[in-house]
DNA sequence: GCCACTG
DNA sequence: CAGTGGCAACGCGGT
DNA sequence: ACCGCG
């Protein structure tokens, strides 16, 4: 048994790895042979090159290149080696700075002339303005991250060879959307969540929901057959409870399947167990069989309670975040706080009850009687039954993704129970997630017995093969366990099975490869390192020799498009490595990384404005302070003028934004004016504030009514998620009137509400006032007053971010902290259109309103 | 994060 | 030269 | 009149 299992586990997975680099090796290739126009062509690498040279270990070419119209040219040299796959070119030359420009190209076989050539990103240096002026021109083309990068902002590190060097950044735009969208995420883990991704409004599930009575149906039509469900088993087959069933694991797909026989369900984030229910007795094991029940008590007990007899339920355990979504660092916490109050189980597959075998059984009708037998199990409780629904897998995923869920599962409704990995289940991920194999560690900077970042690999062939660095996400503590757990398996020597690079090597205590991280990340440089990884945690439940990689089967190959890199101009950025949210180890680096990634959604707010900064350079632990004026030493990308005797801060672009990183601003507040009429708002600001346990609903209610009474007075108005407790409800005006005007128009509409729903909603800040009400600030349309930008970050735990939604979001799920620098990403990745769209054209009169 | 001021 | 404090401001209610 | 709070 065991033997075969361990064949289908290894045999596909690693042939379709090598299937994966081939391909996407030849789909580079593919675009460089490919017959384009010259003219689009020379406008995207705008340079030519001639092989001189070449002999068997080396490669030899001029480089030409047109820079600041004059032409320059060096001598190239390729190798040591010739294997296709290596495509990194370095230029070594006594006459330029170039020199320090690594170079990764394809070169046409056999021939002279145009190639493609990209500017390799790891470790590279431009000592002068060169190659920026290169790069912003189209003379040279730009690659992070290969045939999986995606358009937009990339921040660049980069890193001098020479070490007396001063290391600087670069941000780069990428202006070609590539087809391969990252994938991955996190999970949302109750029914009304499930619901909301079909649409349903709150007033439909509050009335008892479309899912529940889907489920209702379904057992009534199980109830009218001839015998009771449970005797009344298709295929169902007499047998003894098993000791274990090998779990059936989903296939990684990157897009959601159609049709009629697939089922949908939101992809948990936390531990597959497997209830294996015997009387009194309830075990919880692993995906390989190991008996965890004592880590997961309340489950246990929960499961005990439900006294089915006997039976084999599969599921997955997860805590829920506060937001409603559940998180597997929260699930670890738990663990190791010995704690499972807040776990929930999530029940998703029969596989025995009541001696019979279900494995044969259809997999809707092992749910149908799966929901019938937790039928009496209280809402909110440790143990759920994990919901379906029938809808487009396509629209599901796109609902979970924005939603800031991991991804959905699909499954085939006719299929039996199959134990092993197979495509009658499939995944499909809105943030890529993965296992990596930790083989080494660097130490932190900052603090003693931490690790600083994790060295991973996978097994590729059998062999562990570098994959890259994590250097963040771990908060101090993680840091410091990860470092006691790694510092006793110590070796002296690499654990991979070729001799790793320089780069790989740099400041590394290599261990053995025992231990298993889960790690997020946010997609593959074009030499197959991690871009962006994040630690998640440690996977306690697999074995190190079974991470290999899981990359998702494609449903059409998008051959990568030459990317058009606009680059901006270098610049500091000191400390990236600094935490500046330690509860989530997001460092400085990471929110400028954040910044770039939203840079398109987020500018359009900030620039042109004056803006108010929460900075706190050492993070949100801290001292932080507001600033509003300009300051020396502040850089050439924040502008600074003074305005009616004040000294006035803005920003131009992302450079701006990213200066503002750089000046450890941990929120970004702009006026609700524009720079060039700074006297007239064109933007009101309704800040809801609800009193300590308040419902959330009532906070919805709050914002659909405030909406509801500006549109009473024609004015339309958008939403956003605070970040914190609350909404923030914006109002586009016309800037036709002044602060006091605009101040006296906001008290007026909350006074208003605040007269007719004395017991719900106060416009005064006293604490005794806002007992059990919602404040509605409005105090924020005052001069000068800010309110914090949308999809700027919180100096709160969790880094969350405000961010603009959707009226028709309101009604569903969403929590006002639902959304972080980790998750929004996604988000916006997979929304079809802005939720804000049309309020910067919006020219609402408010001059015109009489009272 | 950085400047200005202090001892 | 190392150490340290500031880096917004506005309405409100309480003292 | 002043202070502290958000």
């Amino acid at each position: 048994m065991a033997p075969a299992a361990v064949a289908r586990k290894e045999g596909p997975a690693a042939r379709s790895t090598a299937a994966g680099k081939l391909s996407a090796y030849k789909a580079k290739r593919d675009f460089t042979k490919s017959p384009e126009p010259a003219a689009k062509r020379s406008r995207a690498v705008g340079h030519r090159f001639a092989i001189q040279r070449h002999d068997a270990r080396r490669l030899h070419f001029d480089l030409r290149l047109e820079l600041g119209g004059v032409l320059k040219s060096w001598a190239v040299t390729r190798g040591p080696s010739l294997d296709p796959a290596d495509k990194r070119l370095s230029i070594h030359t006594e006459d330029h700075p170039l020199e320090y420009l690594s170079f990764e190209g394809v070169i046409p076989d056999g021939e002279y002339g145009g190639g493609t050539m990209i500017v390799w990103d790891h470790g590279t240096w431009t000592p002068d303005g060169d190659a920026e002026a290169a790069i912003a021109k189209g003379h040279l083309s730009f690659t992070l991250a290969g045939e999986r990068l995606r358009g937009g902002w990339h921040l660049i590190r980069m890193r001098p060879r020479a070490k007396e060097k001063k290391e600087q950044w670069l941000l780069v735009k990428v202006d070609d959307e590539h087809a391969l969208a990252s994938v991955g995420g996190k999970q949302l883990v109750d029914a009304e969540l499930t619901s909301i991704l079909t649409g349903r409004t709150n007033a439909e599930l509050a009335a008892g929901g479309a899912i529940r009575k889907d489920h209702a149906a379904r057992r009534k039509v199980a109830a009218a057959k001839p015998s009771s469900p449970r005797a009344r088993v298709p295929k169902a087959k007499k047998a003894l409870l098993p000791v274990f069933l090998e779990p059936s694991l989903a296939t990684l797909v990157e897009k959601a399947p159609a049709g009629p026989e697939w089922l949908h369900e939101i992809k948990h984030d936390g531990y597959r167990l497997q209830a294996r229910i015997d009387g009194h007795s309830v075990k919880l094991l692993t995906r390989k069989g190991l008996d965890w029940t004592s880590k997961f008590g309340a489950v246990a007990d929960g499961l005990r309670e439900l006294k089915l007899g006997s039976a084999l339920i599969d599921g997955e355990v997860v805590v829920e975040a506060e937001s409603g979504i559940s998180s597997f660092s929260l699930l670890q916490e738990a663990i190791s706080a010995g704690r499972s109050d807040r776990m929930v189980f999530y029940a998703f597959d029969l596989l025995y009850v009541d001696g019979s075998s279900l494995e044969a059984t259809p997999l809707v009708e092992r749910k149908t009687q799966l929901a019938a037998l937790l039928d009496d199990v209280p809402a909110g409780g440790s143990v759920r039954f994990s919901e379906h629904i029938d809808d487009d897998g396509v629209a599901m995923a796109r609902h979970a993704c924005r939603l800031g869920l991991e991804g959905i599962v699909s499954k085939r409704k006719d299929q039996p129970y199959r134990p092993g990995r197979g495509t009658h289940w499939l995944k499909t991920k809105c943030i890529e997630r993965q296992e990596f194999v930790i083989a080494g560690f660097v130490p932190s900077t900052t603090s003693p017995k931490a690790v600083g970042s994790l060295i991973l690999g996978d097994y590729e062939n059998g062999k562990l093969v570098y994959v890259g660095r994590a250097g963040t996400g771990f908060t101090d503590r993680v840091a410091r366990e990860l470092w006691a757990a790694l510092d006793p398996i110590k070796r002296t020597t690499a654990p991979f099975a070729a001799k790793p690079s320089v780069d790989a090597a740099r400041g590394a205590r290599w261990v053995e490869p025992r231990l298993v991280a889960e790690v997020e990340l946010r997609g593959w440089t074009a030499d197959g390192l991690l871009r962006h990884a994040a630690y998640k945690g440690l996977r306690e439940d697999k074995d190190a020799v079974d991470v290999i990689r899981e990359s998702p089967k494609a449903s059409a190959s998008a051959a990568a498009k030459a990317p058009s890199p606009i680059a901006s101009h270098t610049f500091d950025l000191t400390h990236p490595d600094r935490v500046l949210w330690p509860d989530v180890g997001l460092t400085k680096q990471g929110l400028a990384e954040y910044y770039a990634e939203v840079a398109d959604w987020i500018l359009p707010h900030v620039v042109d404005r004056p803006l108010s900064l929460l900075r706190g350079p050492n993070g949100i632990g801290g001292k932080c302070f507001f600033q509003k004026h300009a300051w020396d030493g502040i850089g050439e990308a924040v502008q600074r003028q003074t305005i009616a005797g004040e000294e006035i801060l803005s920003i131009r672009n992302l450079d701006g934004l990213v200066a503002l990183v750089q000046a450890g601003s941990l929120e970004i507040h702009p006026w609700g004016s524009k720079l060039k009429d700074i006297e007239h708002p064109d933007r009101i600001v309704f800040d809801l504030d609800p009193d300590e346990g308040l419902t959330w609903d009532a906070v919805v209610e709050g914002a659909l009514e405030v909406r509801e009474r500006l549109r009473h007075l024609k004015l339309e108005s958008f939403v956003k998620t605070s970040g914190g407790k609350g909404l923030h409800v914006v109002v586009p005006v016309a800037p036709k009137v002044d602060w006091a005007t605009a101040k006296a128009f906001a008290k007026h509409v909350v006074e208003a509400m605040a007269k007719d729903s004395p017991d719900r909603y106060t416009a005064n800040v006293a604490k005794r006032a806002r007992a059990d009400r919602i404040f509605i600030d409005y105090l924020r349309n005052g001069r000068g007053a800010t309110a914090v930008a949308p999809y700027s970050t919180r100096a709160r735990a969790g880094a969350p971010v405000s961010v603009p939604i959707g009226w028709d979001e309101l009604t569903a799920g969403i929590r006002p902290n639902q959304f972080d620098v980790q998750t929004l990403p996604a988000r916006l990745r997979h929304a079809e259109h802005d939720a804000w769209a049309g309020i910067g054209k919006l020219r609402q009169r408010i001059d015109l309103i009489r009272g």
